[in-house]
RNA sequence: CGGGGCGUGGCGCAGCAUGGUAGCGCACCUGCUUUGGGAGCAGGGGGCCGCCGGUUCGAAUCCGGCCGCCCCGACCA
């Protein structure tokens, strides 16, 4: 292709709303352009990108055995009310009514479609399992999109359904397009990590994530070095730190005056005790019940994990979860807020198991401008239940292995879950097993994003310069940039290895436009293509080219009847390694 | 939805406090000169100053409403 007449409008000046690297240099580069908020247009080099990504996870999605289909965006109401999700999913789900006033939506995600196909042909467990999966977009009305591509509105996603006779096949079938999903990452070049994750409105038993490490990333992952845990913020298991609490050191509890003293901050700098030395209570409303949760002074609550133990272990109803109001919070514990303690509270009482090993503590005295010290759970106050109920924080425990937890932001590009028989139990899909019983199909759903993941590369792999492409994926292989293009001969040798190039199977872009020099280097750099050729008018005279890697500072002058050789060997040597 | 910011040629911005009919850089067009890291000179084209309404002799500028975009938060996966 000649860049002279290809559709690549580059800006020297970042887009003043864009916010990231990802987003400034594919707007620069004229890879993508925005539309509407969350909305963006692919543009000739975009979307080649956005074609190769899809070719990759194609290939790995056919070779995991699924079998790519096409569903429609548009969406009957009647599927989602049978779901029980027209009135879950909330505002994110674009809603229209059709000319006769039918209810319709634009798909976030195609469960329900796919599930109504599936349960109207599949009859017996010889039928399965069955793998199905379509590239495709999919619109979410995001409350918040930001940073382009990496949160839009509307976006390319492929999503795999799997369907099965029985969980064991079904925890297969997930294993399965988990290894596709590593495949691919892998692949693509992403330095990454599968970590476990909440499954959320999806639903499901469980669920990884596919994490792309980048500082921008909108998740938090916790990883262990030393065992390969990996998990996201939310679900991030911490080990305990090993303590005693002797009983003998055990001193009484006194009570200390504490005007205005509120914050874990002020009471450390008021008492001269540290962060950890202090219990924090937090008040919450799990629907209408009220509950105290204990940290120690310097954790942060994960009510995630809050939630599920209120469950789990209180059997409480925990349809929400928020932190008490000012109000709420007076009426609990009789004094304002900042002086909440366990001593003497009437409601149940959850520790985090960190606040389990310790003693003589300090906690709030329910009453104002008043705290405890020297407070011992079990003498003093007793505790419901102890659990794991803080977030994770760079260098504790792992909770598998007692390694050091490292704490990354990623990308999330990859999401499988294991949904059992959420959505074919409540809209009947069902097959019939060896004794001729019908039961409900095992299924199992997996996401990619695919323009996201354009975002997540660019992310990983750019300079102050540009993008730097991955090989296997980036618009073109060769970018040959003519400096001389008025001069025969350079023009002659520039079009013979552009050809030589192109019949060798090489996807080359040459930039014969009239430009000067430093806007072509500018450019190169920019547009990120992996492998530059420059043609000069002293280098073809002399029967040399520059041969030079986008990723590499090495630049290479190599004769010009071996370029062609040169470069497809390299480029195949690459792509060899790369897969 | 709450808080903050912004909207002026294609892009990035100044002008707005103190109203007088729009400017800079880049890009674009023409000509000449240049040519290994965003060239120089000369000439030129292009703007309902987001939209609607109000105040005023006069509004980019003041007032009100609306729309759009960005950031923070809440919410959501």
């Amino acid at each position: 292709m000649r860049l002279s007449s290809m559709f690549v409008p580059t800006r020297k000046e970042d887009p003043a709303d864009a916010e990231v690297v990802s987003h400034k240099l594919l707007v620069r580069g004229g890879y993508i352009r925005m539309l509407a908020r969350g909305i963006y247009s692919f543009l000739p080099l975009g979307w080649k990108s956005v074609r190769k990504i899809e070719a990759v996870v194609r290939e790995e999605m056919n070779r995991a055995g699924a079998q790519e289909v096409h569903l429609p965006a548009v969406q009957p109401a009647t599927l989602w009310k049978e779901s029980g999700r027209w009135t879950e999913y909330g505002p994110e789900l674009l809603r229209f009514e059709d000319r006769k006033g039918a209810d319709f939506c634009l798909g976030p995600t195609h469960e329900e479609v796919i599930t109504d196909i599936v349960r109207g042909e599949i009859r017996s467990y010889k039928q399965l399992p069955m793998n199905l999966y379509q590239i495709q977009t999919k619109f979410r009305d995001e409350i918040r999109p930001r940073f382009g591509l990496m949160r839009g509105r509307e976006f390319v996603m492929k999503d795999a359904y799997s369907f099965d006779a029985g969980l064991e096949a079904a925890e297969e079938s997930y294993q399965k397009m988990y290894d596709a999903y590593d495949r691919i990452c892998d692949r693509l070049g992403f330095e990454y990590r599968a970590v476990e994750a909440d499954t959320g409105a999806i639903g499901g038993s469980q669920s990884h994530e596919f994490q792309v490490l980048a500082d921008t990333g909108e998740d938090e992952i916790v990883s262990c070095p030393e065992c390969g845990y990996a998990a996201n913020m939310e679900k991030a298991k911490v080990g305990v730190e090993p303590s005693e609490r002797p009983d003998e050191d055990r001193e009484q509890l006194s009570t200390v005056q504490t005007p205005q003293v509120r914050t874990v901050d002020e009471l450390s700098d008021f008492l001269d005790r540290r962060a950890d030395e202090i219990v924090k209570t937090l008040i919450y409303r799990a629907d209408e019940t009220m509950v105290a949760v204990l940290l120690r002074g310097d954790h942060d609550a994960n009510e995630l994990k809050i939630a599920t133990v209120l469950r789990d272990e209180l059997g409480l109803e925990v349809g929400s979860l928020e932190l008490a109001t000012d109000s709420e919070i007076e009426e609990v514990t009789g004094a304002p807020v900042g002086f909440a303690g366990p001593v003497g509270l009437d409601i149940a009482i959850v520790g985090d198991a960190a606040v389990e090993a310790m003693s003589n503590f300090v906690v709030g005295a329910n009453e104002a401008d008043a705290h405890h010290v020297d407070v011992n759970y079990g003498r003093d106050f007793d505790v419901t239940v102890f659990a794991d109920l803080r977030e994770a924080r760079a260098g504790d425990p792992c909770a598998v292995c007692g390694g050091t937890l490292e704490i990354h932001r990623g990308i999330e590009v990859g999401h499988v879950f294991l949904l059992g028989d959420k959505y074919s139990k409540s809209m009947e899909a069902n097959y019939l097993d060896t004794n001729g019983k019908a039961q409900p199909l095992q299924m199992g759903c997996y996401g990619i994003g695919i323009t996201r993941i354009i975002a997540a590369v660019v992310e990983q792999n750019h300079d102050e310069d540009g993008m730097i492409w991955p090989l296997p994926i980036a618009p073109y292989q060769v970018l040959l940039t003519v400096l001389h293009i008025d001069d025969e001969e350079v023009m002659g040798a520039a079009e013979s290895i552009y050809e030589q190039l192109t019949e060798a199977g090489t996807e080359v872009l040459i930039d014969d436009r009239d430009v000067g020099f430093g806007s072509k280097f500018k450019d190169a750099d920019l547009l990120g293509i992996p492998l530059r050729i420059t043609l000069g008018r002293r280098g073809v005279q002399n029967g040399e080219v520059e041969m030079k890697w986008r990723d590499s500072d090495e630049q290479l002058e190599v004769p010009l009847d071996e370029i062609v050789d040169r470069s497809t060997a390299e480029i195949a040597e690459r792509l060899e390694g790369g897969s």
